[in-house]
Order: C-alpha cells, then sequence, then structure tokens
DNA sequence: GACAATATTAGAGGCATCCA
DNA sequence: TGGATGCCTCTAATATTGTC
C-alpha cells in the first residue's frame, strides 16, 4: 500500500505514529490512578472525581466530594490541570471525560485514572481515540482482579495509539467527531424535551383539564374494574421441565423493563408449554389488552400484541367498551397512585383489590378516549422515530471513527 | 393474596506486597 | 522505609419471583 506502513495495529499513513500511551502523555504526569482516600467530606477541602462522577463523556459536577490533601509525589502527578483526560478503572469501565479549566486543581480517587497529553498531541483527539470501539475492546479483553474488575494501570500506559504526527491532523479529526458527537447530543436533548411534553400533555389530557377540539361532557369517575376484566398471572412449577421452554410467551419484569418504554410486546425471554399454562394461575390473555406490572417495578405497562401469559406481577385488563390505547397511557399516568397503594416489607407490591378499586376519571364517550389515545400515541411514534434516528447517528460516528482514527480515510488540513 | 431474600453490580476503602 | 499499586473486602443500590 503505497503512501502506508504496517505496524501491529495494521496499515497506518507513513506520517502516523503508533506510540504507547506512556509516549503520549506527559513524562512528569505519567498515567496513574488517583490515590485520594474520600472518607468524609472535609469542608474546604480538595474537590476530587469519583468513577461516578464521570457522566455521558463529561465530568458531572453536581455531586463532587472533598477530601483532604495528602501532599505525596503521587498525590501532586494526578492532580487535574485544564485538557486532561480522566478514566474510569472500575465500574463504567473505559469512560472518559475530559477535563476542562474549572476542575484545576482537583484530585482523583483509587477508581480513576489520568491521561495527561504532552503539548505535541491534542486531548480531544486522544479522547476520540480512547473511546473508539477497537480501543474500548481492548481493554475489556485486558480487566483483572476477581472480586472486582479493575484495569491495571500498566495495561493503559502500553497500549498502542495510531496518530498523526501534525497536529493540525489530529485537532481535524477531533473536530470532525465531535462535530458528530454535538449532532448526537443535540438529538438526545430533542427527545427529553419531546418526552417532557408528552410528560405535560399525558397530564393535561388524561385528567380532562384540556379537552381536545369538539368534546364535551363531563368525565366520570371509574374504578379500574369497569373499565374491563382483571386478570392475574402466575408460574408454573419451575421444577417440572415439562412446563417449560414451550410456544407461548411469558413476560416477567424483566421483559417490560427491556421495552424501555417501548409500548408493544410481543416476544419474552421465557416461555412456557400448554401444559405449564393449565396447571398453574398464569392465563392466557388476548391482544391488544393493557398489562401493568404491580410488583416491584410497580406501574411499568405494555400492550401484548398477541395472546400472551405473565408471572403473578402483573395485572392485565382487557378491556371492556374503553380504548386500550387510552387505558394504556392512563395506566402509564396513575404509576405514582400505585406505588402509594402498594404494601410490602421486603419490595412493593399492589394487591388485586386495590387495583382493581383505583378511581380513574374517563372521557364519557369512547370515541373522545380513541382520539386521546392517537394523539399521544403519534407523540411516542415521533419520540421511536428520534431514538432510531439517534441510533443511527451513532453507529454512523462509529462506523467513521474506524475511518478516521486509523488514517484509512485522510482530512484535509 | 400475603409475605419474604437473594443475586448481581458498582464503587469506595484499605491491606499486602513490591520495589526504589 | 515509604510510596505505588494490585487486588481483596465491604457496602449500598438495584433488580427479581417464588412459596405458603
Amino acid at each position: 500500500m503505497e503512501g502506508y506502513k504496517h505496524t501491529e495495529l495494521g496499515w497506518i499513513p507513513d506520517d502516523w505514529d503508533c506510540l504507547e500511551l506512556s509516549h503520549i502523555t506527559q513524562k512528569e504526569r505519567p498515567v496513574s490512578y488517583g490515590i485520594v482516600q474520600t472518607g468524609l467530606p472535609v469542608k474546604d477541602g480538595i474537590k476530587c472525581i469519583r468513577v461516578l462522577d464521570i457522566v455521558n463523556g463529561k465530568i458531572d459536577d453536581d455531586n463532587l466530594i472533598t477530601t483532604s490533601h495528602k501532599i505525596s509525589n503521587a498525590y501532586k502527578r494526578t492532580v487535574l490541570q485544564d485538557g486532561d483526560l480522566v478514566m474510569a478503572l472500575r465500574g463504567k469501565i473505559g469512560e472518559l471525560a475530559k477535563a476542562t479549566k474549572s476542575h484545576e486543581g482537583y484530585n482523583l480517587t483509587r477508581g480513576v485514572a489520568l491521561v495527561a497529553p504532552k503539548a505535541n498531541y491534542d486531548s480531544e483527539y486522544l479522547k476520540q481515540q480512547m473511546s473508539s470501539p477497537l480501543f474500548r475492546d481492548y481493554l475489556m479483553g485486558h480487566l483483572n482482579g476477581s472480586a472486582l474488575k479493575e484495569l491495571a494501570i500498566n495495561v493503559i500506559r502500553k497500549i498502542k495509539v495510531p496518530i498523526p504526527k501534525s497536529k493540525s491532523e489530529q485537532l481535524k479529526i477531533a473536530d470532525v467527531l465531535s462535530t458528530w458527537d454535538k449532532s448526537i447530543e443535540t438529538l438526545t436533548q430533542l427527545i427529553a424535551a419531546k418526552q417532557q411534553l408528552k410528560k405535560g400533555l399525558m397530564q393535561q389530557l388524561l385528567t380532562g383539564k384540556k379537552r381536545l377540539p369538539g368534546f364535551k361532557g363531563k368525565w366520570e369517575v371509574k374504578k379500574i374494574k369497569q373499565l374491563g376484566k382483571i386478570e392475574s398471572g402466575g408460574t408454573p412449577d419451575t421444577k417440572i421441565v415439562e412446563y417449560w421452554d414451550g410456544q407461548i410467551d411469558w413476560i416477567t419484569p424483566t421483559d417490560i423493563t427491556g421495552l424501555n418504554g417501548y409500548r408493544f410486546i410481543e416476544h419474552t425471554q421465557r416461555k412456557i408449554t400448554n401444559a405449564g399454562l393449565k396447571n398453574s394461575s398464569a392465563t392466557l390473555i388476548p391482544a391488544n389488552s393493557v398489562i401493568i406490572c404491580t410488583r416491584a417495578t410497580i406501574g411499568d405497562c405494555a400492550i401484548n400484541l398477541k395472546p400472551i401469559t405473565t408471572n403473578q406481577g402483573f395485572k392485565t385488563i382487557i378491556p371492556k367498551d374503553v380504548n386500550y390505547m387510552f387505558l394504556y397511557y392512563k395506566m402509564l399516568s396513575i404509576k405514582d397512585v400505585m406505588i402509594e397503594r402498594a404494601n410490602g416489607s421486603t419490595f412493593l407490591e399492589i394487591s388485586k383489590t386495590d387495583f382493581e378499586n383505583l378511581e380513574v376519571l374517563v372521557p364519557p364517550t369512547e370515541s373522545e378516549q380513541t382520539v386521546i389515545g392517537s394523539f399521544l400515541e403519534k407523540l411516542d411514534e415521533e419520540i421511536d422515530l428520534l431514538k432510531k434516528q439517534h441510533e443511527s447517528l451513532k453507529l454512523q460516528k462509529q462506523g467513521l471513527m474506524q475511518q478516521l482514527l486509523t488514517g484509512k480515510k485522510r482530512v484535509k488540513v
């Protein structure tokens, strides 16, 4: 390949280097982890950064703790300066953030490492390089520890990084990738704003405070049991293998939390057989019912797209003269009420009696319910679309990283 | 329907050992 | 001998069904 040379990281441009991280970082401030022992906060002490303070590529300044400082060489060399990178060695392993001027003088705790680039290496380029899937895969393949998975500092120091000799090329690559980051961040904020808007509209539309055009008449107070047939679920005997791994989907709270707010459920992790269904309290629920978690993660809901069963942590409403989409949003909106009514010492659970006697306000006509349900569903569809775009942008950025950070695709400087 | 625990994960603390 | 660091321990938070 003309213009390229072969290194242990593969082919890189002739005017790039393949360097150990220890050669990219300052000699007097080598890659090291913090030794600050947090203990009780010290008034007017030194602020220090823990793993949990590294959030979404930034240092979260809100909950930083303060501690007294030790005067030692180890302490001194992890005192933060503008442009330094900090990386989690435990927990969110590999999570990175760039320190700004406001973090100067802060220190690090035991689970966080300092990466301080030399003047001729750009820290934003290095941050992008260290966030790349290749880099992360390498880290995950080199974890130490048994009780607690952790990165050894020497592993990080010895990682080889492809880097342009020209700082302006580093800056340009970092600039291109940061632009993508900004687009992703903008979309994240847009999704959050849309979700907030939906929350506000739900409060208004589902209580009758705001009416959609063309609807009148007083909303009625109804008990949940008046809105449909309430079914409970059950677990077939787990010791009898014939009851399991059949064709019938069987919902547990994990399946619902795994939907991440998506409305519909079609497949579940665990399945039961006809014999399992017959010999347990599980019941087969018809499609388009509203399934509500009444235990542990109380109030989480979903609509089943096909006949399905649940364990006993759910109550299902098979709607009668009520629009199922309206009912779904209505149930979501009373999550807090359900939690309030729940009992239990180890974890909360709302009983069937309490659940079916909960009172809710409903519009007088099914057509108004349908319009409200469709309106909110449309909002959710818009959010779904934004989430898809968000995922797609992230994938595109990963592809670009692969090209730009290996020199396969060059930028014009 | 009422009631009870456990597994997993994340992260802070700190001991033991190595080495300059 | 004291600083550096690897790694173990402990705690807190979180997530989950199963049994009587």
